[in-house]
DNA sequence: GCCAACGTTGGC
DNA sequence: GCCAACGTTGGC
């Protein structure tokens, strides 16, 4: 029996890699590497390939909900942790015992409207978000298909005074 | 720039 | 195994 598609969010600084940059990558794919939180971990080597996930900016001027990605790849080994020159290096990793793991990514959508943070707070439904908590800081997080899918109606919705 | 929240580290 | 100190995240 196949497994149900299952849904997530990571985050990241549009500063270091944003929607856009993804959008411009070559088959606007790019591995996930460089998470070293171990329940973050966790939730990537979970993925499936055919997963979805939305993507969210942090840092952002305002932070937001800014489009969606496919799971094309499931987890490998990260092997930026070895690398004494990359930012995140781990001494304790190394290829035999590689610890960090990632994913490739594949852009799905840049929405239409971004979902500013601030709007999704004010959404009954969203209430029991990860990234709502206070204090939250995962940067790979598990989302219900029903939260998934009422950001994505969000990111389309057409606005009074919108945009013609 | 502030600061709350959280994860990690290391002394004991 | 406790817990204080420290570093980081990330909204505001």
């Amino acid at each position: 029996m196949k497994t149900p598609l299952q849904f997530w969010l990571v985050k990241t600084e549009p500063e270091s890699f944003s929607i856009e940059d993804l959008a411009a990558s070559p088959q606007q794919t790019t591995c996930w590497d460089g998470v070293r939180n171990y329940q973050a971990r966790n939730f990537m080597t979970a993925m499936k390939r055919g997963d979805r996930l939305l993507f969210y900016h942090s840092n952002a001027k305002p932070p937001a909900v800014v489009g969606t990605a496919v799971v094309v790849r499931e987890a490998y080994p990260d092997q930026t942790a070895w690398d004494p020159h990359d930012h995140h290096f781990d001494p304790k990793a190394s290829p035999d015992h590689p610890i960090w793991q990632m994913v490739d990514l594949k852009l799905e959508e840049i929405f239409p409207q971004a979902v500013p943070l601030e709007e999704l707070r004010a959404v009954a439904s969203l209430k029991n978000m990860e990234l709502l908590r206070r204090g939250s800081r995962l940067s790979v997080q598990a989302v219900a298909r029903q939260e998934f899918e009422t950001i994505v109606k969000l990111a389309h919705r057409k606005r009074p005074g919108g945009k013609p």
